[in-house]
RNA sequence: GAAGCUGGUCAGGCAAUCGCUGUGUUGUUCGCAAUACAGAGGAAAGUCCGGGCUCCGCAGAGCAGAGCGCCAGGUAACGCCUGGAAGGUGAAAGCCUAUGGAAAGUGCAGCAGAAAAUAUACCGCCUACGUACGACUUGUCGUGCCGGUAAGGUUGAAAUGGUGUGGUAAGAGCACACCGCGCAGCAGGUAACUGCUUGUGGCAUGGUAAACCCCGCUCGGAGCAAGACCAAAUAGGGGGACAAUGGAGUGGCUCGCUCUGUCCUCGGGUAGGUCGCUUGAGGUGUGUGGUGACACGCAUCCCAGAUGAAUGGUUGUCCAUGACAGAACCCGGCUUAUCGACCAGCUUCCUCU
């Protein structure tokens, strides 16, 4: 009877998107450009990851309009980007990561764009790990 | 059945599961948790018009500038919509039109053509009238001059009403008939405008106003990053109290002035936060008035409100294999993008009965 409970609290833990694990504030920001530790790009996006003192892992979008111009796209990067973080988040404690957007995102699909910020995702995992 | 026209509706569905945002309820260790419900569009887009709302000298007059422009109506308002008129276009249903003024003024018109705006004459046509010369049959003919003419030809986007008859030297609204046009009258219509077996005038006022311009009407400016409120840290300001006849500076000294300590208090205001923020020119149904846009009445419903910015991912399944595309203060339009599907009405043609 109390095994259940357990179990859905801790699941919801390892894929919940709340507000704490995301960048808030310009301040949060300023603090991963300025103190990055590490990086991971490629053609279509960049992602910079900095240290921060909570357990959990962060997330900011910053989808520059100047690559991305419709606004359907800016939002499908911002979603893909989410969900391969909620997904990936527990393998990322401990940073901070802001994922920027380069020329190569346009014309994407879903699958394509899912598929390249798992990739990344990973680097910077893996980088963190060393 | 085929081709086409007009108006309207929809914009993948269902299930499971993992998330996100808001609201209600319950619980709470006041962090949150559980649960129920709701959660992008017809264009949310372009920001091209018009309003509401907010602030700014409460915006009156004149000038400038901009916009609009057949008539009537609708509307909070409009450059929108509805109905009508005129013109154009199509075989038709229909569709399209910046559609006021060119006898207030100014300007413009390449090439071609004789001539492009007040009349003119290149090729033509004519030689009646006047005149010169010649011929001879002595009143005729020929040639020239002075001229007449705009029927015909040539140009152009556009050439000063058209056709016919008379007329004439040849011609000409020169005259007449019909058509067209102007003005007047009558009739219909709220009006734009239309009609007339009415009268009258030989007959205009060439085009261009998305050229200046004239006439009529409209317009204060800036925008939700509007604006209102709360308000840390740091620095600084106003007022009061206290210590105390204190200290420092200015100065030879006194007064004076400036600076300085502690506490209280006031206001401004940055980061940040809250409100503005979704109940509205609102939707649905229905009745009445109106050709219609729409208006009014009644009943009923509450239907996104994020803020590093939610409305999504994965899997299964069905089909017609899913286009254009994402709210950011809110409405009314216009314009542009769009795979398709469906409904209603109408037009033409074909087949059958």
């Amino acid at each position: 009877m109390l095994i259940a409970p357990l179990f859905f609290a801790r699941k919801r833990v390892e894929f919940s998107f709340s507000t704490d694990s995301r960048l808030l504030t310009a301040a949060d920001f300023g603090e991963v450009f300025q103190n990055s530790c590490c990086k991971a790009g490629d053609n279509a996006f960049f992602l910079l990851a900095g240290k921060n003192k909570n357990e959990q892992a962060r997330l900011g979008l910053a989808i520059a309009k100047k690559q991305l111009r419709r606004a359907v796209d800016r939002n499908r990067v911002k979603r893909m980007a989410r969900e391969a973080f909620r997904h990936q988040q527990r393998m990322l404690e401990g940073l901070d990561i802001v994922v920027l957007c380069r020329s190569g995102a346009v014309g994407l699909n879903k699958v394509q764009i899912r598929r390249k910020l798992e990739q990344l995702f990973d680097k910077i995992a893996h980088h963190n790990d060393r």
